[in-house]
RNA sequence: GGCGCCGUACCCAAGCGGCUAAGGGAGUGGAUUGCAAAUCCAUCAUUCAGCGGUUCGAGUCCGCUCGGCGCCUCCA
């Protein structure tokens, strides 16, 4: 089975080749811990999961790493702004080691739940400061850095393919237009790499390194992470859409500067979660985290479902009556599976008959076209409404989907939402069953009535009568 | 100022120039039920923001207009 994959260097649908048969190196940018994940950042790591998971299905061997940025940025690129490690702290009255901790758990929770699947290692920055510095040395060595104000920058222009995969060369962008200009640099587009000294508040963490007592810039991480654990070239590298411009264009330059050779083969970048008054963001504040969904009654599984039903490329706009929706529609794909799973069990993979097959090939087909999940959701739906398919193979084929899909379908079980039936209604339900044995259903309508007015619904059932919370 | 994206039914959202424009949610009709709930079946865009062009053929390509959004700054 072979996966296309968008390839943002080049900007076109290519088929994936692995540089080792049967194996995927995978680097996904990871979060930034000085805050909760709200529902935005989560899109990502969705996004990152559905491709794993479809990496996994057409039978690669994937190995995963994410990034943990627990080291504080600067609020910009330059040495300006406030180091947003240090203001959460601050805010939170925590030293920026727990704050980093408990938004990193905290992190881990959200994913969970999301089912999302464990990378096989989450490399923390803050415990890889040794690859850092040793990577800005070999910068060093090579010619590709200068001293300025204290701080290592990286001369982009040492580095003539800077911004190519951004297409940066195509653009006239208007520096310094929201942001004030670092003096130090030499040209607009390079960057620090190592600090020694911030005009702004004392950091709170920081190392020893050739260049004085400090702490690493930005970008550095996840060049110097990636290569340590996928190699100085590996396959896929992704993240957010934001990041091709700055981030991941100075990655590339002090990754392939430093290695001398090509350092990434496909960029895949998913687009922003909006809401309906424009982008969701850590820094605007006024954000939904996942939890902030679950008090609404919402299980986190919906908004997953949720995510599936737009194509990562695409800006997907939040709304709650949205959401609502994806809750309606799971609950149905509950009901459907659960009442499939009380009349059969899932056959064989090898048993499917020819249309099941025929759905799951279709299905497989969707999901490695650059990850086409809403094309899938429509495949399940297809699957589980075809009358020409028997229960079993049903099952066995949702299964199969559900390996990409990650809702969890072998847990689903119809709900018996029955409440316990306290004794004042006991009375009442039993009034009801005379007035409907008299053929009373006056009185038995009203009885239904009184016990909607509280909050629950009246349902006959061949073994009697139950509540169920409205 | 520059780069780029989007505008498909009541809502969300697919749609590699060519069978009758996926799917979900909501709605409607029917079956079932004394009535409900749940379930099942059926139904739901002669039309893809507007105008013009290319083509045997366009929602899909090109141009313009209108409307929305993102990026050029830390950001998923």
């Amino acid at each position: 089975m072979t996966v296309n994959l968008y390839n943002t260097d080049g900007r076109r649908i290519e088929p994936f080749i692995p540089i080792r048969e049967g194996n995927v190196g995978l680097y996904c940018c990871g979060p930034t811990v000085y805050n909760y994940a709200h529902i935005g950042n989560l899109r990502a790591f969705m996004f990152e999961d559905i491709l794993r998971r479809t990496l996994e299905y057409a039978g690669y061997e994937v190995k995963h790493i994410m990034n943990i940025t627990d080291v504080g940025h600067l609020t910009d690129d330059g040495d300006d702004g406030e180091d947003k490690m240090i203001k959460a702290a601050r805010e939170k009255g925590m030293s920026v080691w727990d704050i980093a901790a408990f938004f990193t758990e905290s992190f881990y929770s959200d994913v969970e739940k999301l089912n999302i699947k464990k990378p096989d290692l989450y490399s923390k920055a803050t415990e890889h400061i040794d690859d850092m510095i040793r990577m800005i040395k070999t910068l060093e060595e090579k010619g590709f850095t200068y001293l300025a104000g204290g701080n290592v920058y990286f001369d982009s222009s040492k580095f003539p393919e800077y911004g190519k995969m951004a297409l940066l060369d195509k653009q006239d962008l208007q520096h310094g237009a929201r942001v004030i200009v670092d003096e130090n640099k030499k040209n607009p587009q390079d960057f620090v790499l190592w600090f020694t000294e911030s005009k702004f508040e004392k950091q709170a963490m920081t190392w020893d390194s050739p260049w004085g007592v400090g702490y690493p810039g930005w970008h550095i991480e996840c060049s110097a992470m990636s290569c340590k654990y996928l190699g100085n070239h590996f396959d896929i590298h992704c993240g957010g859409i934001d990041h091709i411009p700055v981030h991941h264009t100075n990655e590339i330059a002090q990754s392939e500067a430093a290695n001398g050779e090509k350092w990434v083969n496909y960029w895949l970048h998913n687009e922003f979660l909006l809401m309906k008054s424009g982008k969701m963001s850590k820094s605007k504040g006024g954000f939904l985290t996942l939890q902030s969904l679950i008090d609404e009654g919402y299980d986190p599984l919906d908004y997953r479902y949720f995510l599936l039903g737009g194509h990562y490329r695409s800006q997907l706009v939040f709304s709650w009556e949205s959401l609502e929706a994806s809750a309606s529609a799971r609950k149905n794909l509950i009901q459907k599976i659960g009442s499939l799973k009380k009349s059969s069990s899932p056959v064989k993979s090898n048993a499917l008959g020819e249309e099941a097959r025929k759905k799951l090939d279709d299905f497989g087909e969707h999901i490695t076209s650059d990850l086409m999940t809403p094309r899938c959701l429509a495949d399940l739906w297809g699957l589980l409404k075809d009358t020409a398919i028997p229960d079993g193979e049903k099952l066995a084929a949702a299964y199969e989907m559900d390996r990409v899909l990650g809702l969890k379908m072998e847990t689903y079980e119809i709900a018996e939402e029955s409440v316990e039936i306290f004794p004042e209604y006991r009375a009442l339900i039993d009034e009801r069953a005379d007035a409907k044995k008299a053929k009373n259903f006056a009185r038995a309508d009203e009885i239904r009535d009184i016990i909607g007015d509280r909050g629950y619904t009246l349902v006959d059932t061949p073994e009697g009568t139950i509540l169920k919370k409205k």
